[in-house]
DNA sequence: TCAAATATAGTTAGTGTTTACTAACTTTTT
DNA sequence: AAAAAGTTAGTAAACACTAACTATATTTGA
């Protein structure tokens, strides 16, 4: 975890790229370009292309991590708590894009952009869907009211994603549909009246 | 719209692939293999490869669309819906195990499966801050305990990487921390005791 | 102290692999 | 006869990475 100036140097040209055009724009070329020298430099700081991700992911984790200690530290109630890695969060994303483009690279396919278009077109139909649903719940006096339909159907979808990425990442071992179940139970109890 | 079965059958074939290994297990190479014939022939079916994931993404989204215009049109209430929509959600992923790698393709760098595990450390190591800080809310009564703190957790995660990703793909043009500041608000109204 | 030795950081030129895709031809179906 | 669907053989571009060389600091030893 201790780099040299040069290897921060290329860690923070590659989070300039990437935050550009997204992972696929890390190129050693477009990464030599960009540091104004060679191509072989690269690799005088750098074993691999591999080593400067991993450098990237865990410089990151090591800022993020001082953050998140610090409000966890302090002696304040756990809502605030809360509320303020949620803040530090989008602060953090908005001014390292390069870390949406790395968590995010679902819409980034490389070959085209036309794709990512109808990646998004699904996205947002559905989420109207659900909008509209929930504002029909809540005229019926089924679903609370005291807050918006949007902001409910970024929760649920959100948490549907969120259970599905978690089901993936442990290698589809638990029972996806037993997820499912717990997660609506819950999401249940908040949003009805 | 409409495909050829042979069209179908390269459809289906690329699911195959991506749901084995992820987006970047289809090349050409692997799809005439997996239908047993030439590269070229590939070609007389679809003009590129952006064009088999064009007719891919297409072909599933009207088999989504049709089912959920189905619960849509039912005689039920709207939380009923939302819930069947929910199920339906999860045992169509489960099924389609290629959607989930094609929707979630951040944990799949090409280079490395070191690379995802750090991705999912550190998501992990997250998910547990988030728990731990929920129960301690839970106990000193300033978060509702009738629900299961790790729900709650996935909620949360969920809702700002939702709030990410959509500001994302209409181009990073909304104001992020507006939008994380309305999710907090409806979040812990929803939360709190 | 200062030249020689050495380690560091850069260069040019090139390799091998993978990739999507094509030209030209053959077989099969209509 | 001709359209459709397959074949072999090959191309050009992009990619990560290397060998061999050179310039520049840094260290070392008389």
């Amino acid at each position: 975890m201790n780099f040299t100036t040069r290897q921060v140097e290329i860690i923070e040209a590659s989070k300039y790229l990437i935050g550009k055009k997204g992972i696929q724009n890390l190129t050693i070329k477009n990464l030599a370009k960009k540091m104004s020298f060679s191509e072989p430099a690269i690799y005088r700081h750098f074993k691999d292309k591999t080593e400067i991700l991993k450098a990237l992911l865990l410089f990151h984790r090591e800022i993020i991590k001082s953050e998140i200690i610090k409000i966890l530290d302090s002696e304040k109630p756990s809502l605030i708590k809360i509320q303020e890695i949620f803040k530090f969060k989008f602060k953090h994303i908005e001014k390292n894009p390069a870390f949406v483009m790395i968590i995010f690279s679902e819409t980034s396919f490389q070959y085209c952009s036309i794709l990512s278009s109808i990646v998004s077109k699904i996205m947002e139909q559905r989420s109207k869907k659900i909008i509209d649903l929930l504002k029909e719940g809540q005229k019926n006096n089924e679903i609370r009211n005291d807050v918006e339909a949007e902001q409910l159907a970024t929760i649920i979808m959100g948490g549907i994603r969120k259970t599905i990425l978690s089901w993936k990442l442990e290698g589809f071992k638990s029972d996806l549909n037993l997820e499912g179940e717990k997660l609506w139970l819950t999401i249940q109890k908040l949003i009805k009246k």
